[in-house]
DNA sequence: AGGAGTTTGTGAACGTGAGAACAAAACCGA
DNA sequence: TCGGTTTTGTTCTCACGTTCACAAACTCCT
């Protein structure tokens, strides 16, 4: 371990493992639901679908948490992660775009239990803004600065038809928002300093198609295809 | 480029660049919309938001498409992308679990655009079973065995909760299934052969929330941040 | 107290991906 | 026909991520 110093988290994780540390989170989540309290690396490695030793080098980039010869303490290692995550306490988000995809969004309960919390709903159809969704007001686009400067809102959602989404992205990084998580087709423009993160289910099954007709065409018996990640089971 | 030993495409196209492969076609097709014939690699860069010298290596994998001090035929690239990916053709896809997720998913106008056709919906629940939802029966999970054998289904979207999500992977597998997209926050375990991809909300979340937290706690003007991913815009 | 058994944390080897730089190949104008 | 210009396709180098393998450190049993 490098030098630490202060008593703060140790710095630059590797942005690979930081797309892993959710998932261990809510590993964790599952383990203590179970009543679990110690756990190996091999058993949480398990239950997140990854290998034991990437497992240990991940967690090893956050501090030396385990104890060797015993595991982890799972509400420890949990607190931990959870921390350096950044999610012991709730972040406010703004979801724009009340189609069928923000209607489902509003209603995602994983929101609350993962640390964060919708603060409002954004449209800019006035039709909609009469609407309750999931038990908020859906308001209107114009209201977006508003709402950010009063719930210090940081996270933005992007929910609408691609061809609006660079207003939308302009209008958040105009208001102060630094992170998008976007859910339209298109690629957006943004400052330095706004991280934008994509979500997009037309490429996720295009991608599958691809391998999918690689299996076919490949040979009807086909050897090389040993499944792209062979994982464990959990839930 | 390394000998080829029929008129068929080359093998072994590297993952990075089969992720990137339909950000392409997308991108082509905008440009096919607005008319364009031919475009540089820095063009189709430009819009696809990556670099034009890892444009023009990922696009090496498919074969010489250009035209040297010419630049790419549209028209002609997005269809040898759309090839390569296997979206010439419908796929037809069943989906499993109407409930929010489930109903924007249906609902997805992109997948017939793109290359996919909703052959099914499916829901365990029977008070759901009377319901049409974008035009398309909900039918008893039950007759998924049925419904892909008479339609070839070989991709399967899982919209549940995540305890329902194994035994349906399961059964989806047992099916003939062999591409699974999904939704469920749980780590599925399938045999070798079968393809799994995740798309996770709460994860996407967490992992914009960790950078998030680092630019506010680094410190007040942050060196370190200089934007994951400055795009460029398209839409 | 001491040795056997476990499990973590990490150093080192390996593989994959990204970006710079350039030669090869096309077009264009005289 | 020939030189200049443009743009692709490819090579080379570097950085990142994954996996192996093992020493360090802890527990347990005698």
């Amino acid at each position: 371990m490098t030098a630490r110093t202060s008593t703060e988290t140790a710095r630059d994780i590797p942005e690979a493992t930081v797309a892993r540390l959710p998932v261990y989170l809510r590993a964790l989540t599952t383990l203590l639901d179970e009543g679990t309290t110690t756990c190996s690396s091999e058993d949480l490695a398990g239950a997140a679908g990854v290998n034991s030793a990437k497992l240990r080098k991940d967690l090893s980039y956050l501090g030396s948490y385990g104890t060797r010869g015993v595991g982890y303490d799972v509400e420890y290692l949990h607190f931990q992660i959870a921390r350096e995550i950044g999610v012991t306490h709730d972040w406010p988000v703004v979801i724009v775009g009340i189609g069928n995809l923000g209607h489902a969004l509003a209603n995602f309960s994983g929101f609350r239990s993962r640390g964060f919390r919708v603060v409002a709903l954004l449209d800019a159809d006035p039709s909609r803004h009469e609407e309750q969704v999931a038990g908020i007001d859906v308001r209107p686009f114009a209201d977006l600065g508003e709402i950010v400067r009063e719930h210090g809102v940081a996270i933005g959602v992007i929910a609408t038809p691609a061809a609006a989404a660079q207003d939308v992205t302009d209008a958040m990084v105009a208001s102060g928002i630094t992170s998008i998580l976007n859910f339209a087709p298109a690629v957006l423009a943004v400052p330095p300093g706004v991280d934008v993160r994509k979500v997009d289910l037309s490429i996720e099954l295009q991608i599958l198609a691809y391998h999918e007709q690689r299996k076919a065409q490949g040979d009807p018996a086909d050897p090389s295809e040993p499944a792209e990640a062979p994982e464990e089971a959990t839930a």
